[in-house]
RNA sequence: GUAGUUGUAGCUCAGCUGGUUAGAGCGCCGGAUUGUGGUUCCGGAGGCCGCGGGUUCAAAUCCCGUCUUCUACCCCA
């Protein structure tokens, strides 16, 4: 049998982890400095929590795990006759992968309400899964790196975590532009052009702008049913780019008003540090998921071809599905996928890989390979990452070993070097030799 | 879900309008070099040509289906 992977999920080298764990630390030293803690939640959730909050496109995407048993004899019947899989998925599935880490944690919160003291700050690193084409930084199987804060809808937490993203992404040298928005200013759009009921279909649309232009946003905008008249209400506010017109243009809209208040707030916060990445405020920036209901954030690295590698924003009422009212939330996310694949067209990955193998025991004979192990516990619990080649063979090739494993040092073990207790240490950047004792050795490397 | 694209040695890829035994580079193994790597030279192993079906005297090559790769759309990190 030819081994193979489903589409979509990748295996990881030794190499690659080092460089995933490289983001995955940076993130995390990050968020634990703010103030934020650990959770995990399970792979799998019951398809009642995930279904109906992505959206019917979201609901397309998640994964569903078929039942165990004899799910046939349990199946929807009717369903089953008439080939129609979206009634029969609920009689034979009643479980899916997570598709993010916001939900599952709305469900957390909820359900461990009363062991939690709010505000509750969590960060959560794991990895999701979306049945999507895949395509240039998209994949099935992804992490996720998310920061929430749960019960405080203090505009406070909107500015620590933009700052969050700053600093990430200065400690990883990879410059982006943060953009920044509200719902609420979205909902004005629509509310003063007369078409709140439509602000769905008009967001989708103007998120498109630098996509498809203008005058795409505009068929796109007809093609959904908006009038002419609301189009050029649209465009005009579209073309706004400080937060004083904007609160002119909304003087109408309650909620319009609302939102650019928030903005203005968020600054008062955020303008007290200066930060080291570009932060905009960006009206045209609206975001697909359903829940956000205040600020939004995206993130976009600079110079790369690539979709958003981080996204976010408030949520007034995520819990109240799972029966929880009134709490407040606004978290971010990194996506640690397609953070790795910018800094790997970037270059932007350190040289020096700490955790490595220091130095490489080799032995030329049985004797000398013991007394080689005897080395390699002295070195190892001086906390020395070493290794012993397994068995006395060809200097050649042991040192070819040597070279594939990047190690900067080798200690050659002989007769010689038991005789005298002088181990030959080889330096296998310059090919210098010399000659030291096991104590001197791990001063040496220490 | 729609459209295009890709699949040949471990890896990257050649292989013409169908025609004997399917190639190259890199890597791997062995040797030159029995206590010294990266360079060089010599030798060697390694292939259901993605899978299934069809056309044909004959298919890696043409046709159909299917899976996979990458890409655009949709949507999204």
């Amino acid at each position: 049998m030819k081994p193979s992977l489903p589409k979509g999920v990748r295996d990881f080298t030794p190499q690659q982890i080092t460089k995933r764990n490289y983001i995955f630390e940076t993130i995390k030293k990050v968020f634990i400095k703010y103030g934020y803690q650990p959770i995990e939640t399970p792979v799998m959730e019951n398809l009642s929590t995930l279904t109906g909050k992505y959206g019917e496109e979201g609901d397309r995407l998640l994964f569903k795990i078929l039942n165990n048993g004899d799910y046939l004899s349990k199946a929807n019947k009717a369903a089953l006759e008439k080939l129609n899989s979206n009634a029969l998925t609920s009689s034979i599935s009643k479980r899916g992968l997570r598709y993010d880490l916001t939900v599952p944690f709305a469900r957390f919160v909820v359900q461990h309400q009363n062991d939690i003291t709010f505000p509750f700050k969590r960060y959560q690193i794991q990895p999701v899964w979306r049945a999507d084409r895949p395509q240039k930084g998209r994949y099935q199987e992804f992490y996720q790196c998310d920061v929430d804060v749960v019960g405080s809808d203090s505009l406070m937490y909107e500015a620590e975590l933009v700052q969050i993203y700053d600093e990430v992404f200065s400690n990883l040298n990879l410059p982006v532009i943060i953009k920044v928005n509200n719902r609420k200013v979205l909902a004005g759009m629509a509310e003063v052009a007369g078409i709140a009921d439509k602000m769905i279909d008009m967001t989708m649309a103007i998120d498109k702008l630098d996509k498809i232009g203008i005058e795409g946003v505009r068929g796109e905008m007809q093609k959904r049913g908006i009038s002419n008249e609301a189009i050029s209400t649209i465009e005009q506010i579209l073309e706004i780019t400080k937060l004083s017109p904007l609160k002119e243009a909304f003087i109408n809209s309650e909620i319009g008003t609302k939102g650019v208040e928030e903005l203005e707030q968020f600054h008062q916060y955020f303008d007290l540090k200066t930060p080291t990445n570009e932060v905009v405020f960006d009206v045209t920036l609206a975001r697909g998921l359903n829940y956000y209901t205040g600020c939004i954030f995206e993130v976009k690295a600079k110079g790369v071809k690539m979709g958003s590698i981080g996204g976010g924003g408030r949520y007034d009422d995520l819990t109240g599905m799972f029966g929880l009212k009134n709490v407040s939330g606004v978290g971010v996310s990194f996506g640690a996928e397609r953070i790795y694949d910018v800094l790997e067209e970037l270059e932007g990955f350190p040289k020096e890989d700490t955790s490595a193998l220091k130095v490489l025991l080799t032995a030329f004979d049985a004797d000398s390979h013991l007394y080689g192990f005897s080395c390699l516990n002295w070195l190892r619990a001086a906390g020395i990452n070493a290794d012993l080649y397994p068995t006395p063979s060809k200097m050649n090739k042991q040192l070819k070993y040597a070279n594939t494993r990047n190690v900067p040092f080798v200690v050659i073990i002989g007769k010689n070097e038991m005789d005298t207790g002088q181990l030959s240490v080889k330096n296998m950047n310059t090919g210098e030799q010399q000659s030291m004792t096991i104590e001197d050795l791990i001063q040496f490397l220490s």
